[in-house]
DNA sequence: CTCTACAGTGAAAACGATTTCCACTCGCGG
DNA sequence: CCGCGAGTGGAAATCGTTTTCACTGTAGAG
């Protein structure tokens, strides 16, 4: 069941198959159907393998994500995989756990397997050897999430969301807010976001806003929790992400306080699970399928002008501030 | 930068540094290590493309899931990522969005791709002819989720899950109790799941269960909230999965209703997003990250006897009940 | 001392396509 | 009659491995 057997079957040349499934207009119409017909009948895939192996072209687009229990990128991911399916893509998606050392090893992985393109959300754009080495071989990559005025990027401004966030906090006469977070050392991202959200207390003429820096997310309960049973604890809450505004929220019922009422949370990834919460998670929404799907479609354009994306290729996506319940006036 | 390359600059021959790669042992230790060396100099990767049309082995697992929007098959395939992954396999995801044809033509595409096995989550085991062919050709696959005695199965018994569930509510107080559900029609698991629930309502003593079935999950707020603003409704409500549980109790709070003082509500699938919501979410949990694990090691371990996993390998995990905090004893 | 066994190594043939470079046939217009 | 272009075929190179088989040298058995 190889070329060679089509061939036969269609009593033509191996050539003329070979050109029937790469350049169909290079043969005649009643002689492509003939072969066709006998593909069909021997139910005969060209061999993917074999295929790469000779062009380097293998159709698969590799993806590395830090983890998929966060449905932000579960929900790009999807994003990804319904994109790349309709433009004829296979994807290998591989995971990180936002280990540093992991990313390097999955660029490896996925550079061995031929890959087309790569989709990755690293740690920290800026001192990423595998992302340098990536760009000084003239790789075919898009960042998803990441910002970095050096690689091409199809992400969110979380830094002016942030600002954007805390006024609207302020609006709402909060004067004392903090921010949850991550630790900032570990992403980029969470950094934006930081600044963003310190730009914004300095707009509003506030001094610096207080950090909640946590090592895991799931440190979070206890340690916000110990943070508000102070007396002096703010009356609203900035967090890195909706996974971890979820848990400030559990962890503000568990301090005995009443959300939004005497504490408002707010968190950003618009995480679709965010809209059916009571109260319903107040949260800069992104497009995070959306962006999943620009990823595949930027690379794909790329690639059919046989070029990589470029920096000039970068895309910033609106979000929004979906208002929702977790946030209210501060209390008197 | 191929297998030549490294041969020249260790010094041996292209042979040498294959054995060095796939039989270590057979190659003296100094040589291993000079042949290392080089490899690690020059960041050389044996070209997967090359490999695979040599020994017809892809060292890639195809997966086919319905959505990666659900936390429970994002959970499942960051197990079957991690497990594959360190096994030294990659995967190809393909995300049917529950549509039966679907599936057919992800298998096809997977199969074109030489994959050496494939995991695979159905709307329905019994009658779905891809996979009647698939068992047919001799394919290496296992399902996740679905359990059918005729194929290799790695599941959970939802159906003893919500006998038990209903025993647990009955226990509580609750006589009136009804299921939520998407079609029924849609989706053998969530048909065991509600045989299961009338069973449970059976053992009970009690008539048989009302069924609030939803052609969409989306729908749940809107017709769930209707059922309950009428005076007759139950005062327990069990889900076929997690996200509509959270959907209903958003919907009772929109009704009016605090849960889980005049309402409990109990959903199966454990996803790690419900222990941290106030109220914690009851749930059936399931060792959604250790289904995707053991799919895995099962098609790999049939694989390395040369073989197709049978329904003989089916698994059947424990899963167990999480009281949480959105289930309380019936109101008086 | 010879013979065998074995460990270590290398040369060359696959694997299944794509692609290039001709070459050949046919029909047609000049 | 010549030349041209479209359609096709043959042969060979190539992609980067794995694998078979043959070869060397050295050590232990007889």
């Amino acid at each position: 069941m190889s070329i060679h057997t089509v061939a036969a079957h269609a009593g033509v040349s191996i050539t003329t198959v070979s050109r029937v499934f790469n350049k169909p207009d290079r043969v005649a119409a009643d002689t492509r159907e003939r072969v066709l017909r006998a593909a069909r009948r021997l139910s005969f895939t060209p061999n993917a393998s074999a295929r790469t192996l000779r062009t380097h072209r293998s159709r698969i687009l590799g993806v590395v994500l830090p983890t998929l229990l966060n449905p932000v990128f579960a929900e790009c991911l999807d994003g990804i995989a319904q994109a790349s399916d309709e433009a004829g893509y296979a994807i290998v998606p591989l995971v990180t756990d936002y280990e540093r050392e992991r990313e390097g090893s999955a660029i490896e992985r996925l550079l061995a397997r031929d890959v087309d393109g790569l989709i990755l959300t690293v740690a920290n754009a800026s001192r990423s050897p595998s992302l340098a080495r990536l760009q000084r071989a003239g790789a075919r990559y898009v960042l998803a999430y990441n910002r970095h005025p050096g690689h091409p990027c199809v992400s969110v401004d979380g830094e002016a969301a942030f600002t954007g966030v805390v006024g609207w906090l302020v609006s709402l006469g909060h004067r004392r807010i903090a921010m949850a977070s991550g630790t900032l050392a570990a992403s980029d991202r969470a950094r934006q976001r930081h600044r963003g959200f310190q730009a914004g207390m300095r707009q509003a003429g506030l001094p610096p806003g207080e950090l909640i820096e946590m090592p895991f997310v799931h440190a979070a309960v206890d340690r916000v929790r110990a943070r508000l049973a102070r007396a002096d604890r703010p009356t609203a809450l900035v967090c890195s992400n909706d996974l971890l505004a979820v848990r400030c929220i559990r962890a503000a019922r568990l301090a005995g306080l009443e959300v939004p009422r005497q504490l408002s949370v707010v968190g950003i990834d618009g995480i679709a699970l965010g809209e059916d919460l009571t109260p319903q998670l107040s949260t800069v929404v992104q497009p995070n399928r959306q962006i999943g799907q620009r990823c595949v479609e930027m690379l794909i354009s790329a690639l059919a002008r046989e070029a990589a994306p470029t920096q000039a290729d970068s895309l910033s996506l609106p979000a929004f501030l979906r208002e929702g319940e977790s946030c209210t006036r501060a209390p008197a």
